[in-house]
DNA sequence: ATTGTTGCAAATAGTTTGCATTCTG
DNA sequence: CAGAATGCAAACTATTTGCAACAAT
């Protein structure tokens, strides 16, 4: 049997869950619970409840970082994913949604002090910043 | 008539409105719809339609300030409170969500350097850290 | 066999919108 | 008076939940 990140977390192997994973490793973007359950819908079928619930256990043990954006939705990634794509910070104008994104991400530093302090196992973050933009000046 | 930032911004001086202002200059943490629509109703009556709209238009206009946390609710504040207060960023655990109030605010430092890349005036930021407690890990 | 996982349908929560009415400038 | 603001009810969207069927260990 194919090693898995479930094997560590006490989590039955099943098809979907490990689909569910396999999909957020094959993103470079973060993926909302329904892009997951596009994205999977051919194959195998899956239940938009079970991308909801899959996705929320997955958090709870830390394998999984949930963002919740200005527009509402949650977006998944593995935690795991410190690569330069899982960072996308956004500026965004209040007026007229233009959205720019940032390259800055002054929170990494923060980590190993925060972790010390509090004792927490950072896995994930999100940050937006609000303004207008030159033209809703 | 008294001087309102209403004033400014081509916008008409409703009491509502007023009123909605007031409830935030005088709260020390950021507030919901429904806080203020709660706040509200016992002098005028408000209706929640209202709140979300005068909201809404406020932080079009940059008076206000929107912040979206992973509750799904979210928050406002008024863009010009710059003070301490103003500031509650969050550390939380994704399985107990047990919170930690975060004093640090990495992201003050980068705001002029952004604001001149970018043009935009930056009135209000969120940013929320993940992870697992010492108890949950 | 037992317990965790999934599908389905219905419920929830926060927020938004259409339209008629009312108020501000 | 004209246009903007408000109330009300209904619509919408993302997410959650109860329960019965099912699959993994």
């Amino acid at each position: 049997m194919d090693k898995s990140p479930l094997d560590d977390i006490n989590l039955k192997k099943t098809r979907k869950r490990q689909a569910i994973l396999g999909i957020l490793a094959g993103s470079k973007t973060r993926l909302t619970a329904d892009d997951i359950f596009a994205a999977c819908s051919e194959s195998l079928s899956l239940n938009l409840s079970t991308v909801y619930r899959t996705l929320s256990t997955l958090a709870e043990k830390g394998l999984v970082t949930k963002c919740v954006e200005p527009d509402g939705k949650a977006y998944y990634s593995l935690a795991c994913a410190t690569g330069a794509d899982a960072h996308h910070h956004h500026l965004v104008c209040a007026k007229c949604k233009a959205t720019i994104e940032l390259d800055e991400c002054p929170i990494e530093e923060l980590n190993r002090k925060i972790s010390s302090e509090t004792g927490f196992v950072i896995t994930g973050h999100s940050m937006e910043l609000t303004g207008l933009c030159p033209k809703c000046q």
